[in-house]
DNA sequence: TATAATATATATTAGAAATACATATTTTAA
DNA sequence: TTAAAATATGTATTTCTAATATATATTATA
């Protein structure tokens, strides 16, 4: 049971950028400070794009920026946007699911449940949260 | 986010397991009854039964058994025990962490806290609660 | 002693995440 | 107007690990 670095990364990026003056960098400076490739980070950003959570400017001076206030940018709804699967076992997917006991089977409300508290947890955070002193996340 | 199928295969033994005669059977009938591979399945049975949860016999007439009471095998123990990794993010394992903003990043206190909420809500259910109808396992 | 079961080690396969590469597009500033 | 600096996008490759397969050993009983 883990996030993916998919997941981690878009989180890294949104903490880095918060911290950042103007909310603003680029995806090189990001990649550059995590030592992690930038173009994987790209199609991260990319994601975080497509989902609202940042500004991209293309072109000369471009770079990407936060377009959401990081108190309102809720954790576990990052979490459960990021991560390309959320189903805890075979039978969260009904369209791949072949166990055969899925009738009398129990386990899959108490793993949703689980699931749902894990997710309402991190609600109870914000990205403004993650970040406990902007100074020195540049260390 | 998922749990491992090693995992799904353990607790389903343990279900099936307990949900027949005696708590006994073979793996061949468990694997056969699930459709999944025997050999894939010896191994979760093995770690079952390192873990305590099952008593195996070797031999004509052997096969598998629950070796404690299914009113008392909590199912969050269970998943902490069976899953290879709990480590929801990199910086999880100080050992392999690379992740430069780890002294000032909070998530991984608010992740530890939600993964173990995940923990406790499946402990408050057992074994014996994910079965409802015996009988209707092997329909 | 043959058979039916688990035990164990190793090898292979499969799938997905992560990364790399190449090229296109956009924007700005010289 | 053109070069440079940034993101956008599609495809290919690598890497990792879970899952599976194979082979052999061990054990116990009929």
């Amino acid at each position: 049971m883990q996030l993916t670095r998919f997941t981690d990364y878009g989180l890294r990026t949104l903490m880095y950028v918060g911290a950042r003056a103007e909310n603003s960098a680029s995806v090189k400076e990001v990649a550059d400070h995590y030592g992690i490739s930038r173009n994987h980070l790209v199609k991260v950003v990319h994601r975080l794009s497509q989902l609202g959570y940042i500004e991209t400017t293309k072109g000369k001076g471009g770079g990407i920026k936060i377009a959401k206030d990081a108190t309102k940018l809720r954790l576990g709804d990052l979490i459960k946007q990021l991560e390309p699967n959320m189903n805890m076992v075979e039978c969260f997917d009904t369209k791949t699911n072949t166990c055969r006991i899925t009738g009398s089977c129990q386990l899959k409300h108490y793993l949703f449940e689980a699931t749902q508290n894990f997710i309402n947890t991190m609600n109870k955070y914000t990205l403004a949260d993650t970040v406990q002193n902007k100074e020195l996340l540049f260390a």
